[in-house]
DNA sequence: ATTTTCCCCTGCCGGC
DNA sequence: TGCCGGCAGGGGAAAA
């Protein structure tokens, strides 16, 4: 799914295809997509005008234009971006939900097979961000974010940290997938209480976000089911997660089978001996219940 | 104020 | 072969 890095990859690719170009069409096939309800606001915001930059912000797409309102885009679950140098082939999209054309004979189409991906036009004026999200945390690759701030965004809270990690209010663009890599590699236990680490484990933890989003970019982003980039190709990531989505799979660190459960709604990956969890009883192989169901580990 | 639960959507996959 | 439940998870709203 569609988190931080793999934004930041389709904005890489996007931005110097796109900006300095002009919309000369664009095309809603599914008015659930655009928000409020109204294509054709979309179409007329969008009708003739330049593209001046393209930019993320946690897990949003935005693109300025030169009229002062910005497009916000936002992937959610199975949301696609694909520049074309030309028309997109018949069939070529499956789930084809919008389609610009350019000034230049490109395409970009928005494809989503869910149907949770979402555009807005954004008022000029207005910070893009905060009229669609509310209130957008800070940026975890940001200069802003150290390890200090991580630990006072945590302080005091009860919630498993996991979950915490994933409200995009505190720190935005983190995900499910994300989330359980950077515990993992700070040997974090996910359902920690959110404020009760210690220093050395927020800076760890400060660290490992950090880290893994970078090689996330780097790779180009994880195609685990949907995922591709700007120009249609796979990432890379997927190949490299630690943890995630590799529940009966040796711990690359210590060879002790990985496990999953569900906390907060959201599947969770972690190794038992790197991450013990203090609070919790046996930590060890061979728990008696909640682990019959768990191995499922076919992934690749 | 914080935390938890439910819901939105639809393709895919395993089981029967 | 085909139907069916379960699963995936970002985010927002409602409930606790």
């Amino acid at each position: 799914m569609p988190e931080l890095p793999e934004v930041e990859t389709i904005r890489a690719q996007l931005a110097p295809r796109l900006v300095g170009r002009r919309v000369t069409g664009i095309e809603i096939r599914d008015p659930l997509l655009v928000e409020p309800a109204d294509p054709a606001r979309v179409v007329s915001a969008l009708q003739g005008r330049r593209i001046e930059a393209v930019e993320r912000r946690g897990k949003y797409l935005l693109c300025a234009l030169d009229s002062g309102a910005t497009l916000a885009l936002h992937l959610r679950m199975t949301g696609r971006l694909h520049w074309r140098a030309g028309e997109p082939a018949p069939g070529e999209e499956r789930f084809l939900r919008a389609l610009v054309r350019l000034d230049d004979g490109a395409t970009v189409s928005f494809g989503d097979q869910r149907r949770f991906g979402r555009m807005r036009v954004v008022p000029a004026g207005t910070d893009p961000a905060e009229y669609w999200a509310g209130r957008l945390g800070i940026e975890p690759l940001g200069d802003a974010f150290t390890a200090r701030r991580l630990a006072e965004l945590m302080a005091g809270r009860a919630a498993a940290i996991k979950t915490v990690l994933l409200d995009q209010s505190l720190i935005a663009g983190l995900g499910n997938m994300y989330a359980d890599e950077a515990l993992f590699a700070a040997r974090v236990h996910p359902a920690r209480p959110a404020g009760s680490l210690s220093d050395a484990e927020y800076r760890a933890l400060h660290r490992a976000i950090r880290k893994r989003l970078r090689v996330a970019i780097a790779a180009g982003g994880a195609s685990i089911d949907s995922y591709r980039d700007g120009l249609g190709q796979p990432g890379r990531m997927q190949e490299l997660l630690l943890v995630h989505r590799r529940a009966g799979e040796p711990c690359p660190r210590c060879g002790t089978i990985i496990l999953k459960r569900t906390l907060g709604q959201r599947a969770t990956y972690w190794c038992p001996r790197c991450q013990p969890d203090p609070a919790g009883g046996p930590a060890h192989a061979g728990t008696p219940e909640g682990t019959r169901r768990d191995h499922e580990g076919v992934s690749r």
